[in-house]
DNA sequence: CCATAAATTTCCATATAATGGAATTAATAT
DNA sequence: ATATTAATTCCATTATATGGAAATTTATGG
């Protein structure tokens, strides 16, 4: 009874999806799912029989446990080309993973997160806040969200930070201050020591628009001996110049950016 | 008015991504949407806001026009793990690609598709008919594919067989016979030269459950140069010792096997 | 730059489709 | 076997999605 915008179906239904891509992969049986969305047995029975009749979940082994089923999957993989975004970085983050020996992430914004989309791995293996392709944080928590949330207009940065304030401390964090982001704009990158995983340093440049607005960036992972201060700059300076190539072939190529 | 399952409102939604996803990349416009899904405007309206809403749908660009969302990428991410079948399978992909010099490509099935889940180059770039990861074809076109369905149980390939002719004769191919399935399940692979691309060969084996019932398959894409009739025997020996690896180790993992 | 057309968005009375309580059936656990 | 819990079906009720109409915004072209 909170809002109606005449969709309660079809967001009951997305919040099972939701439900289910947090749960572990044994999957969830009907009644976890019914109590977690809050739903009756007899709703969430039928919300469930529409969403695996789509391929959108699926049972697990022969049981009757749910998963995500793998016509998300190949959603996915077309809703991640983003725009053409990965096939167009994904060099690049070759390239500098070889050149830096080290681990490359290609950030995209999505609502108020941050989404891996892609990452290229050298020779060292970083176990990243995102870690895998696919996973997302929040816009304001680890370098490449942050960089990306720093190039946002005002307005819509300011309604981020407010967004993403509570969901940024639960995980024991902050919110950066508007401080913090005008001086990533200004010197064009981000640098900064994982705190929750020790030993580990990241940094990370924006993809702009012509307009500098920002459209995601490119993130490298590493231990604190091998990024040391002095050696910063250089790799920074390369994933610029990596960073500008792409901005450049995406104005280029008459395809499309992605927003939201 | 065909039928009331009691959730049209979710599949009408469910629609909509599918019309989007089969759209080019520039996306597609709210008219278009209703036109294709045959919903009023409104209707379109209210449900492609509730997508857009919850990162299932994104504009292009700033544009009006609507494209997949990343939301879905991260579910796929999630979704295409097929209870630990990916990464259980990567090594074995990894290891025959290397080997054999060719491509590798991780089949399973999804319904009435069999999904690419997984692809591993290694010198030659092959066109395959799934092509990408995430693609996918009927069960009973392609080899991987035609692996699968050879290896479903009596009554539930013969439904397959019948939803799938249409759709198979629309791509100017035929279901296969069900002799033709005998002979894949009594030879433990199938191999056919490529009727869409010239001068190219596949061939596929299964990744079976205890019961026989098939998960997946590993297929091989290459020229026929590349894989002529006497290297074949060695290649498919070598697919299946990785096919048994992998269903041990599934087997052996408390883990989950993918199914619908 | 303004006029016109087209597409998008909002509004709301109506009817239909989703809802959930109760009962039934199937699957586990004891 | 029996008890317990989960999954599914049924159906009367009403909350919810629906779509016609209108307002608004955006695109088009004169």
């Amino acid at each position: 009874m909170k809002k109606q915008n005449g969709s309660q179906a079809l967001e009951r239904g997305l919040g099972i999806l939701e439900a289910v891509a947090e749960a572990p992969p044994e999957g969830l049986r009907l009644t976890e799912i019914a109590a977690m969305c809050e739903l009756e047995q007899p709703t969430a029975h039928r919300l469930v029989a529409a969403l695996e009749r789509a391929g959108y979940l699926a049972r697990v082994g022969d049981s009757r446990r749910l998963r995500l089923g793998l016509r998300l999957f190949q959603l996915g993989s077309i809703g991640g080309e983003a725009g053409g975004l990965a096939d167009v970085a994904r060099p690049a983050l070759i390239r500098l993973a070889a050149a830096t020996g080290d681990c490359m992430f290609l950030m995209v914004r999505s609502g108020l997160d941050a989404v891996c989309l892609d990452r290229q791995d050298a020779t060292y293996t970083i176990h990243s806040l995102t870690g895998h392709v696919g996973g997302a944080t929040p816009l304001g928590l680890g370098t490449g969200s942050m960089t990306i949330l720093a190039h946002l207009p005002e307005a819509e940065r300011h309604e981020v930070r407010e967004a993403n304030r509570e969901r940024i401390r639960a995980l024991r964090h902050d919110v950066p201050s508007e401080a913090e982001l005008a001086l990533v704009r200004d010197r064009g990158f981000y640098r900064e020591v994982n705190r929750s995983v020790a030993g580990i340093v990241g940094a990370a440049v924006p993809i702009l628009t012509p307009r500098r607005r920002p459209i995601a960036a490119i993130a490298i992972g590493a231990t604190e001996a091998r990024l040391p201060d002095e050696r910063l700059p250089a790799v920074i300076e390369m994933m610029q110049i990596e960073a500008r190539r792409i901005e450049a072939e995406l104005n280029a190529s008459p395809s499309v950016l992605a927003s939201s």
